[in-house]
DNA sequence: AATAATTGATGCTAAAAGGGTATCATGAAA
DNA sequence: TTTCATGATACCCTTTTAGCATCAATTATT
């Protein structure tokens, strides 16, 4: 098989024609030339394509078999190439998602469908995976995106901040403090604390442990959970108190007082992160989209 | 879109070596060539295929899609030329053929399946009429072959025989001569005749009518059938006699009884026809197959 | 650190493919 | 018969494509 697509657009050409001369116009060319291809086609397949009596031209079976294909092979090629641009430009594609507790309870869900408004051609494969085992991911190349805890530093990352949170303290009902609206720090400072395990909190903690130094203690934790929820519910049955983001406030659990900190301005950051260097079209559009995108302050 | 299958070639060849040198070989031609054609692909598409770092070669996300569609589109081609290559043979096509009442009772039937086996590709396609009408839609293109009563003669069209078979007299087995193993013509020349209409039997009568008139009568037909299994009740039910070919012997009907001709020698002829200008692939198959097949006789 | 080796890109030239104009041969229509 | 329309052919020019030598950049080796 030694003609290229040329000669199959030609062939199309003169088969809906059925006429040369008509033929040669509509593709822009000279009629010698057509003739030409189409005998050169013919000789390549071995086939006689079309019938010529000096005033007519008439396809063949064969003929009318090949201009079948032919046109699947046009549409084909039209098809691949337009997917092809549109896998370039990023509006198809699958991006991979790592999100954490505390990003999906927050803006996350809003932002990701804001994303799939605007690009519906983009597939989105959400992981649930703590900080670091998105970091790693990252690294693997298993996923596209991590949204975890606080700004981190890699070389040959990227990073985008989308969400700002406030501490709060949880604490149950009964608690002396559950009637106040707002405490110090300090206040809790000889409370039995619940938190999530040791292993997978790790960045938050990085953030915790600071603070509480900052005001004097350790925080004595009792017992721990493995996610949020589990946190909750320890509290509500109390057990102790936790110290959680502003956005436990979307998960109201019976039983649970939330205060404000009076003297913590720190936030909970929650940042977009990914490599720098490998760029697919999707993986820029999700990127133009987390930097267009104002940050939502919780 | 001014890229060819060419291009393709190239692109797929690279895709799967992600090495412009080694794939140059597999095609070969030099480096250089092979790495403007790709630059040339890319342009024209208007996406980067291959990210090029000077010691590797990696395939980007829209070069996979553009990969996958180029896989199916050179298969496509193949196919394509495969199929038009069958049916310019004739391994692959549609016979529609024509046959009566007297050749699909005798040896028509064996003859199409053994073609069949032949040529498993083509497809056939039965279709009942008499000779007058198949001869029309030969005229017509409807038809590519007819298995027609009798040598005819028309210009344009050649035909073979394929049966010949000698008349028989068919009566009740009431009837005076139904003792009889076999009769002369001029023996049945006052008996009521059954037989078919006048205008779908005309062929037949072509040749019967001769056969009695030679025979010093004019058959008296008394009641007329639209086929051989009409003709046969109304034989059984002591209507009358008919003159038929050996072949009702294939269908036997209680009550009859079949008398052989000691004077006739003439025999009926079933002769395949066909238009001698258009010829398809399966049409000369077809054609090939009816004269090597030898003439069967009944 | 210096050198060798390997890779894809580039510049130049030759060959091949493809196209255009003029013209021919043939069969249908007037 | 003449005229007309059609596809094929001949000849020449343009564009495309390939090959060769070489470059620039990076990696591996010493």
């Amino acid at each position: 098989m030694k003609f290229g697509l040329r000669h199959i657009r030609y062939f199309i050409a003169v088969a809906e024609e059925l006429h040369f001369r008509r033929a040669a116009e509509r593709l822009g060319i000279a009629q010698p030339a057509l003739s030409r291809a189409i005998r050169y086609l013919e000789k390549e397949l071995g086939v006689d394509l079309f019938v010529r009596s000096n005033r007519s031209v008439a396809i063949t079976a064969a003929g009318q078999t090949f201009f079948d294909g032919c046109l699947t092979i046009v549409n084909s090629v039209a098809h691949v190439v337009e997917n092809t641009r549109r896998v370039n430009q990023g509006q198809i594609g699958v991006l991979r998602i790592g999100y954490t507790d505390t990003a999906i309870s927050g803006v996350l869900p809003g932002q990701l469908k804001a994303f799939q408004d605007q690009q519906p051609g983009v597939v989105l494969q959400p992981h649930h995976d703590v900080t670091n085992t998105q970091l790693q991911k990252l690294d693997q190349g298993v996923l596209d995106f991590g949204f975890v805890t606080g700004p981190i530093n890699r070389s040959g990352y990227e990073q985008c901040p989308v969400q700002s949170e406030r501490f709060v303290c949880v604490v149950y009902e009964a608690h002396p403090l559950a009637a106040r609206k707002s405490i110090r720090m300090e206040e809790i400072s000889g409370e039995d604390f619940v938190h999530g395990s040791s292993k997978d909190w790790q960045q938050f903690y990085s953030y915790l442990f600071p603070l509480c130094r900052r005001s004097g203690f350790e925080p004595r934790i009792v017992q721990e959970a493995y996610n949020t929820a589990g946190i909750l519910g320890l509290v509500a049955s109390g057990m102790g108190v936790t110290i959680l983001t502003d956005n436990v406030r979307n998960s109201i659990v019976p039983g649970l007082v939330i205060l404000d900190f009076e003297d913590v301005d720190e936030n909970l950051q929650t940042m977009a992160v990914w490599r720098s260097d490998v760029m697919s079209g999707s993986k820029k559009l999700f990127v133009g989209f987390l930097r267009d995108d104002p940050l939502e302050l919780s």
